[in-house]
DNA sequence: CAGTAATTTCGATCTTTTTCGAACTTTACA
DNA sequence: TGTAAAGTTCGAAAAAGATCGAAATTACTG
C-alpha cells in the first residue's frame, strides 16, 4: 500500500520525541498500542473521535519521530510500539506513557 | 517583582509536561539547571541566543508546566528544577533529559 | 471485474506557538 | 534621586500544527 519509511532511533532527538507525545491524541494511540501485549493494531482499531485524515496524521508523526512501527497487511497498517529501541534509546520513556492514566 | 504561580504537580499532565519539553530551547533550560547540583540559576546566567522577551517565555512555559520554581532575589528571578516532585509524579523524567546530549 | 473497506493525499482553514522590539516595572546602589 | 540591570508585558508577525471533507489509492471479496 504504502512505503512507511522507519528513522533509525539514533537519529531522533528527545525534543522530537517529546512533540510527538505532546498530543492527548497521540499519547491515546501509545498507550493503546502498549496496551497490547506484542499484538499490532490496525488504526482504526484504536478508537479516537477525530476524522480519519486526522488520524493518519497522528499515526504519521508518531512513526516520523520513531514511536511506532507500521507495516501493511492487506488494506490494513498494522502499527506496534518500537519498544525495544525506545527502551534503549530513551530508557524509562514508554513507563512514563503507560503508567499515565 | 511578580508573583509566580506554581501549578500543583497532580494537575499536570503528561502531555503538559512533554509540550514544555518539545523546545530544544527549553530542555537546554533544564538541563543547565539540572547541572547545577542544588543550586538555582538567575534566568541570564543561562546562555540561550534568543531575545529577552523569548527567554522570559521560555521559562513561563517551564514555570506553568510544573517544571521549574522560580523566585524572585532583588531583581533576578532565581529558578530550579522541581526534582523531587517531579520525580514522584513522573519517575524517570528528568533523567531522560539529563542523560541527553 | 465491480464493490467495499482501510488508509492516504490534497487543499483549506483555524488555532497555537515562537519570536522579537519597544516600552514598562521593580529593585539596587552610587 | 537618577541610572542601570533584570525581567515582564504588549502587540504584531511569522511559522508550525491540528483538523476536516473530498477525492484518490490499494487490495480484498464476491
Amino acid at each position: 500500500m504504502k512505503a512507511y519509511s522507519h528513522p533509525s532511533l539514533d537519529k531522533v532527538s528527545l525534543t522530537a520525541v517529546m512533540q510527538a507525545l505532546s498530543d492527548p491524541c497521540r499519547v491515546s494511540i501509545v498507550q493503546a498500542l502498549l496496551a497490547e501485549e506484542e499484538r499490532e493494531l490496525a488504526c482504526n482499531e484504536i478508537s479516537l473521535d477525530v476524522a480519519k485524515a486526522t488520524r493518519s496524521h497522528h499515526f504519521d508523526v508518531l512513526r516520523e519521530a520513531g514511536i511506532i512501527f507500521t507495516r501493511c497487511e492487506g488494506t490494513r497498517c498494522m502499527s506496534s510500539v518500537r519498544r525495544k529501541e525506545l527502551n534503549k534509546r530513551f530508557p524509562g520513556l514508554l513507563k512514563l506513557i503507560s503508567h499515565e492514566p
